[in-house]
DNA sequence: CTGAAAGCGCTTACAG
DNA sequence: CTGAAAGCGCTTACAG
């Protein structure tokens, strides 16, 4: 491995020198600039990232806590999304992503302890938030750079970006209930998520401010997972009562729903409608094609870095919530009557 | 930031001490280091990663080189499948994954020389394998622990993991065959993966060991993208002497192809059947199911992750290609005539 | 415009 | 069983 020092011997100049050369110090002549950068390209030289970080005190890496559950994580093309958003402005500003997953919740403190006291980065992307989430706490408490993809409660030096997920909710509800449907069901997903707690907020705001009585058994505890999507299902089916809609509470899982569906003969939309979130690619490819909101994915990730990059270099607090606007895509999934051909 | 002097001092030891403490060294009595630990655990202490990388020269983390167009990558969800199966093991082992995304050809070897010649990571994932990368190329002639998700010729020193991607195809193949069909088609995806040549390759040699005669016009070019699924199918669609079965290069554009055929109102499996490659989740979820080669996805980013970690540890070479099984799961897309309710 | 020196936080022979 | 010293490869006041 060719060093600063190697170089230097070679060019007849300080180590300093080679330094400086590196980093376009502005008091460096011509000559020696142009000698120097031919020495480094003609042996190869490469400055050692370590040394550099170990006096710099800074890393130019941001690590992304992947949510606990990595195994549902991929699952969804929705994570991909974001992470492509993150990736392509991060890479655009020089820095390297770390990718942080924990086996368990208890290691997963230690991970992040262990990355961001150890100086291994210089912030943290969090991908989803959990209501009163100890690892948003312990980040706040060490004023640690970090973007929360989602919102928290009561850590301003917490950046934020989220969707308004109660307004998306109000929305998807609101274009259900415009189509005639008064009975109209929820399917909700991980439970604890603040994702989960706020579209299921603006289904039932949405709900009463059009008078409509919402009956219990019509929202459905299920999990992101597909299969559960489709237990929720049949279970909501057999209701005396049953709702003629639903608002789903993302794209994987109402594929499962319309697979169940199926199965058991109703036909989307006409038996019965469906809305759902993130507008993922294959939300599109379903047959039939399904209504979801498109919450700006890969936005909310480019912004997430975005903010938090200046956050570290400029050291500027962009504070409180920082909302991605979202908007309803309308398919055959919940429009009645479309025209089909043949 | 407490370091291990403030340790020593405070302990009353030395900071070498300290740092046999720390990395369990056995010529140290049990007092001090019980004492020490205490004291470290009191005062918060976390090894500085960068410091330590400086001198044991090892970082403990692997880049993942996202293939060129990320755009595309995490469009499928299998690539989120296969980054599972690494975190799987990479984590357990007690590696952390740097995210390594390229925004232009050029700057893709930049990328990874400034962190593999900088010192910043022990070893390389390879997502994917064109023909004749110079990626590879380079990785080889440093003779850089390299895992390569595919196969490459000539670089001894690359680990490969793959699927026997012409046995695959060919099983899916011949499963069609077996159906009765004669006249079939292949979509392939970017034609110069090595996995599209092999698939195709597998197709080939399916039909002519059947005695079956391919039509040069039944093999359309496609992409990954779901749209040129759909444009592909439209295609082929029109041939006069059209296929009555496809083989499709994923999953992903299978679903794009089976949205176009329905929209132009043929009926899978009985207008036309389909297989494909990758059994991500959702081909359990379309309707109809789809017919898919799993090819154990998990499985080959986790053995990727366990042969690159051994080749570091222990410097084993573990040679050759590492083939993953597959096993064709059929579903309702290649049988005509299930049984289907209602 | 350039160099000598100190130091970032750790590890590891060497000596005792 | 433990400490003093040198060093990993870089940067950056300080001095000239």
């Amino acid at each position: 491995m060719v060093t600063i020092k190697d170089i230097a011997k070679v060019a007849g100049v300080s180590p300093s020198t080679v330094s400086r050369v590196i980093s376009n110090h502005s008091r460096i002549s011509k000559a020696t600039t142009v000698k120097v950068k031919a020495i480094m390209e003609e042996m190869g030289y490469h400055p050692n990232v370590m040394a550099k970080s170990l006096v710099s005190k800074t890393t130019r890496t941001l690590a992304i806590v992947l949510p606990r559950p990595a195994e549902e994580l991929f699952q969804d093309f929705f994570f991909g999304e974001l992470l492509r958003g993150i990736l392509a402005h991060s890479t655009r500003a020089g820095y390297d992503m770390l990718l942080a997953a924990a086996t368990s919740p208890a290691d997963e403190s230690d991970t992040i302890a262990r990355l961001v006291l150890g100086g291994r980065v210089d912030g943290v992307v969090l991908l989803s938030s959990r209501q009163n989430d100890p690892l948003v706490s312990m980040l706040a408490k060490h004023d640690f750079p970090t973007v929360l993809i989602g919102r928290t409660e009561g850590h301003d030096n917490i950046i934020t970006v989220d969707t308004d997920n109660i307004l998306a909710s109000f929305d998807a509800t609101t274009h259900l209930i415009n189509q005639g449907h008064k009975k109209i069901g929820f399917i909700i997903g991980i439970p604890n998520l603040t994702v989960s707690v706020d579209r299921l907020a603006g289904y039932h705001k949405a709900m009463e401010e059009a008078g409509l009585t919402v009956n219990p058994e019509w929202i459905v505890d299920a999990e992101f997972l597909q299969q559960s999507g489709f237990r929720a299902m049949s279970f909501i089916m057999d209701i005396a009562d049953r709702p003629t809609a639903l608002v789903v509470i993302d794209d994987v899982t109402a594929l499962g729903v319309m697979r169940g569906l199926k199965e058991l003969d109703y036909n989307v939309p006409n038996d019965i409608s469906l809305v759902s979130f993130n507008n993922i690619a294959v939300s599109e490819l379903a047959s039939p094609a399904i209504s979801s909101v498109d919450i700006g994915t890969y936005q909310l990730g480019y912004t997430a870095s975005h903010l938090l990059i200046r956050r570290i270099q400029e050291n500027l607090n962009t504070g409180a919530r920082n909302i991605i606007p979202h908007r309803l895509v309308v398919r055959e999934s919940s429009i009645k009557d479309i025209n089909k051909r043949g």
